[in-house]
DNA sequence: AAACGCGTTGAGACCGGTCTCAATCTAGGT
DNA sequence: ACCTAGATTGAGACCGGTCTCAACGCGTTT
């Protein structure tokens, strides 16, 4: 007896319920499932046996021969993250107002586990995608989505050689922004950080794997640049995830950097903890700006200044733009930028000395 | 043409590799499902075929008549709650290594939505359920889930008059030390402040809707009255969603009140902040502690000093057993208390004057 | 050489719905 | 009273897998 969670109990089926109603099984489906034409009488009937026995409609068997689910997949990078946090409920919240739930999974950044990730999805069959993809340069692990020709919406990245929908925040801008406040408060020995991974030291001209940390480097740099400073590219830290934000910023002071630009707020949390640490004064000594209106920063003393971005906002309109894209729009591609927000706090000063 | 998302192409199906592979469809099913018994050869051939007309198997149509769909429904407060962030993470990984996808649903601490996640978790024949329910008194949202058969495991918070097995902190040895903190250090005018909602006053004996704040409250009550501070029920205050976390601390300070126990670290943070502009400083003023050790609590100035729980912890403990009675295990239900450890930082000070 | 056993394979039922199509019923038109 | 359009209803195919069961091929036993 397949179906059985199990214990002994069958579910109750349509079968069942017809049977109870004394009507086929076809009408019962038909009353149930609220289509087809069916007389008032006859419905009020099937209901009522339908309640009396318990019967609970099997979604997938509707999935079946309707082809859609009424779920869509989201992989993300790490659901602890707070930023994934705000997305996903973002994203949540419209996916249920258009009657789709959330098939959540975890990519942790790195492609095989997203092409895994994807791999599941396209097995339940969900109605569409939301990928905040783990590469922007190498996106074959979203290949299979798009081939399955179920939309495919990007979040806070977007990916090379792909025709989809996406919806990021303006990092150049942001990126420009803080560096020029920076800049304009005296500072020409600027470190900008990063997890991202990447091979060998940066060079400019560098696609970075994240798009959005790509944009942000190369805002950064071009500020630098025209500030005449000279290589700003070797203020470039990545792979802080393997090296450590930790040994990074020391390094940092020991070379003589007297500003950071975190390129998120987990790490600008790092160094604000290292710094400390150190006894290294915030801002006299060294100033730190991030990107993320991260709780914490406005907590923290100095409460840090920082780059905002719509980040419930993105995830909602993701949602909203692959809902759009399940229900048949075929307008060409969008690629939305949300503009971010500078919020100034105090941990900018002008360098020391 | 069902089964088409919308566009042109239709899926591979087993029948189309078996064609292609010049067996039946039953055999091609067992190549490529890895079941039953194939020869080498053919097994070969239809897993050629299969990877050449790119054949993905439809879990849905595979959970029809296996009765599992190996994937696990969870119903969180809130995912952007750091909190709630931090034990999906956990559940999610347990789930992946055993297979299972987790299906998200938020409930937002609300019965009726709580009910509906659970019927569309129904209807999608989730393997399990994962719950942080909403409420611990009324636990009649639940019901669908236990009657369907299914295993249902609670996490941070019981529920009454429902056997099932739950994974929660031991918040009522957590309250009693944070309180005999404060009331060490020479505290006697203590608040408990907590979002839950309440029908008036809080008397002595109220059972709470959440039974980790009904376990914290009972904690703080206790020592106080050990203490010899009468009426301690008077220093309770909840519904702080409904009248606001600013507006309770502002009339606490008014009162003389000289500590604060924040039953989570949004309510902690909210009456940080609310301290802070009002030019009340912690501790030399007004002493703050609370539950969960997020990340701000030791960024802030001054950090704060709370009891921590190992909420990745809970999470992870909760879907293995869920996991567990999913594969059958039939053991008696357990209930499963973490200790909660305190992290001693610096917003302790003893009552000013 | 007949009988037996085991590994393979195919045919077709089944899971629980949806949907097409034909049969039946009803009411309105003349 | 007779015909017909429209509303209801039932029978059965179908979605894409799994699984039972019978049939088949072939080496080994006696």
């Amino acid at each position: 007896m397949p179906a059985d969670p199990a214990n002994g109990r069958r579910e109750i089926t349509v079968s069942d319920v017809a049977a109870a109603a004394k009507v086929s099984k076809a009408t019962a489906a038909r009353a149930l499932g609220d289509y087809g034409a069916v007389s008032e009488a006859v419905r009020d009937r099937v209901r009522a046996a339908a309640e009396q026995l318990g019967y609970h409609p099997n979604a997938l068997a509707k999935t079946m021969n309707t082809g859609r689910s009424n779920s869509i997949g989201i992989v993300v990078g790490d659901i602890e993250n707070p930023f994934f946090g705000q997305a996903t409920r973002g994203a949540a919240d419209v996916a249920k107002a258009a009657g789709f739930d959330l098939i959540l999974l975890n990519s942790d950044e790195e492609a095989g586990a997203e092409e895994n990730a994807i791999s599941v999805l396209l097995a339940k069959r969900v109605d569409g995608f939301l990928v905040a993809p783990a590469s922007t340069t190498v996106p074959a692990s979203l290949h299979p989505a798009v081939e399955s020709g179920r939309p495919l919406v990007l979040f806070d990245r977007v990916a090379d050689g792909l025709d989809v929908d996406t919806v990021v925040a303006d990092n150049l801008a942001g990126a420009r922004r803080l560096t020029e406040l920076l800049v304009e408060a005296g500072h020409r020995r600027i470190a900008f950080i990063s997890t991202i991974g990447h091979e060998g030291d940066y060079r400019l001209g560098d696609r970075l794997g994240s798009s959005s940390v790509n944009d942000r480097v190369t805002g950064f740099t071009a500020v630098l640049g025209e500030a005449g400073v000279p290589n700003p590219e070797a203020f470039v830290r990545l792979n802080a995830r393997r090296d450590g934000v930790d040994a990074i910023v020391r390094s940092l002071v020991d070379e003589g950097v007297t500003a950071i630009l975190a390129s998120d707020s987990l790490v600008a949390q790092a160094a604000f903890r290292t710094l400390r640490d150190l006894g290294v004064a915030i801002p006299r000594d060294v100033s730190l700006v991030a990107f993320d209106d991260a709780d914490w920063t406005s907590l923290s003393d100095p409460a840090i200044t920082v780059m905002s971005q719509p980040i419930h906002e993105i995830g909602a309109e993701a949602a909203r733009l692959l809902v759009r894209r399940i229900a048949g729009d075929g307008a060409p591609t969008e690629h939305l930028v949300f503009p971010q927000v500078l919020i100034e706090r105090e941990s900018i000063a002008p360098p020391p000395g």
